[in-house]
DNA sequence: ATCGATCATAGTTTTTAATCTATGAAAAAA
DNA sequence: TTTTTTCATAGATTAAAAACTATGATCGAT
């Protein structure tokens, strides 16, 4: 069986992309280089490894087993790669994150600091909503992952870095805005605005509601935080959200955060990798990173509407 | 950075090896040819890998690093490649068994079958004692392992799957062979041969007298199962012994099985591996072979010399 | 001092991997 | 039907990997 990295790599690409022509453009070659380079393949291990239905090609279960061996072999030599690197002093490679939406307000700001002191560190950051970031996480697609409900069933490794206080906000005009101590009961009859289903604001507050047995009705779904704040600053309803979403500038005078029974909820943020993964010397260097300098990064920058602060804890907790 | 496989080939066994010219040999290449690529490998990775003090070469620290990758790497893909002949339909590929000296009576009675019913599959066995099995798997040097004490302190997931009765024995005209209930006190005070340092049958009739706060007067270290039947038939003292090494053709009517209190000592065998290893489909394969098949395939097969029968328990224990 | 073992270097040859262009075949889209 | 998209095949070329022989350097052993 004779085979070699390059025909593990174009077949990497083209599995990946599901595409000969794109796999092609991709690496700079012509199409026919990467067919015969998968051909010369699936000949050494004796099996197509794609088929063919219609236009589209799709993995044999043999492709997927040889992808999945691929994935593994090339991400253990680019471990190898950061650990050379770093034993040379420098710390250089490609560090693959993903948060989910509402992390995405504080994370650059982290990330900034983060590059300067190890330029040679290339990031990539993917923003998607929770169970999105989830799927990513069961496939195996990045380093690290920063969400606010980590998932339960299967076997990761978490660490709170930093408080995720929700709060529910309101119009400035809004009639419950000077009210102290408002019941959950009586913020509940208020119109809501909730994110899309999978985002993970969207899981705790029903959540809050459905542990007092009390059943919301929700105006609208809305799939992102900026969309919502306006909608909320434009009077179409309440809604609970992250102080971290709370960038105040644009509205800053139109929102208020109420003081509702319940709350703030209280949460945190995790970084979560798979439990059985080696990580590389740079994905383990911002895990550090994120623990001792995440919460003096971002002390000052969460800044609140008028009427009310919400205390955040300070320090960490277990969630 | 350009490496290629053949080059992490060749590396690789000459890190196995320690020396350019033995690898050479092993893999009917010139010297040179070996040397370059060693040399080429070493380039790409911006370090020197091997370092020669007098006639011998020793890894660097980066060398070491990229022997680690490079296993993992093959190993990797070896398993890939037995998935794939697994695939394919027939069970092939290799399975390489490391066991403990007292195991190799029984291990080939099932290594029998197990190779009729998979005609593709080749097997390795290594035989060694306690502590030498142990220390191949600490350095993963096979797929699995079968010993009777696995070590408490590494991450291993271990499998009892036949039981590993220590009885005592003692030539056939011993003052003690026509006793009762002989006291384990009594028992003592004989000539005791004991296996070497590292066996686990040592180890574990050494605990059993320990536990009883008794001290044995060791007469002889005896590095063989074999060696120690012969000594106790020719009257050098009594010994403890797994039912397993009393294959009694050449020593039949010369020993007897003693009536001691306290035995047998009743123990199990494991098989064992590293408890993040990923098992092959191959030994995958054996290893549940070994749980179905090894009690029905043994159970005629201890015979035990006459005057006494010690009754094995049936089924498996936990240890 | 000499010999033998071991690895390195130089120079060359062989082999083969990798690539391209041109073209064909199949199926969906127009 | 015609066109377009997508992958496969053929044939030829280029690049480079991999190998060898011959020789040199170093160090320990004789």
């Amino acid at each position: 069986m004779h085979v070699t990295l390059r025909q593990l790599k174009v077949f990497e690409t083209v599995a990946q992309l599901s595409s000969f022509t794109r796999a092609a453009e991709a690496l700079f070659l012509s199409q026919p280089t990467v067919s015969m380079q998968v051909k010369q393949l699936s000949e050494a291990v004796e099996q197509p490894l794609f088929e063919q239905l219609g236009k589209k090609i799709f993995l044999t279960d043999m492709g997927r087993e040889l992808h999945a061996t691929c994935r593994e072999m090339f991400d253990t030599w680019s471990r190898f790669e950061m650990t050379a690197a770093d034993m040379k002093g420098l710390k250089r490679g490609r560090l693959r994150l993903a948060c989910v939406s509402t992390a995405k307000y504080f994370i650059p700001r982290l990330l900034g600091p983060f590059c300067d002191r190890y330029p040679g560190i290339d990031v990539q950051l993917e923003v998607a909503n929770r169970d999105a970031v989830v799927e990513r996480l069961a496939k195996n697609q990045d380093d690290l992952y920063i969400m606010g409900m980590p998932p339960q069933h299967f076997d990761i490794a978490l660490h709170p870095f930093l408080d995720n206080p929700l709060i529910p906000i309101a119009p400035a005009n809004h009639p419950l805005a000077n009210k102290k101590r408002v019941p959950l009961k009586r913020f509940a009859e208020e119109q809501m605005l909730l994110r899309e289903r999978g985002s993970g604001t969207r899981m705790a507050t029903e959540r809050l509601f459905r542990d007092h047995g009390i059943v919301i009705k929700a105006r609208m779904e809305i799939g992102s935080n900026e969309a919502i704040k306006h909608a909320v600053a434009g009077g179409l309803g309440v809604t609970v959200i992250s102080t971290h979403a709370l960038t105040l500038e644009p509205l800053h005078g139109q929102l208020v955060v109420l003081d509702v029974e319940g709350f703030p909820i209280r949460r945190s943020w995790y970084v979560v990798h798979p439990g059985n993964k080696k990580l590389s010397v740079v994905a383990k260097t911002f895990f550090e990173y994120l623990q001792s300098e995440a919460p003096q990064h971002l002390q000052e920058s969460i800044a609140l509407p008028p009427h009310r602060t919400v205390r955040t804890t300070p320090g960490k907790r277990n969630g």
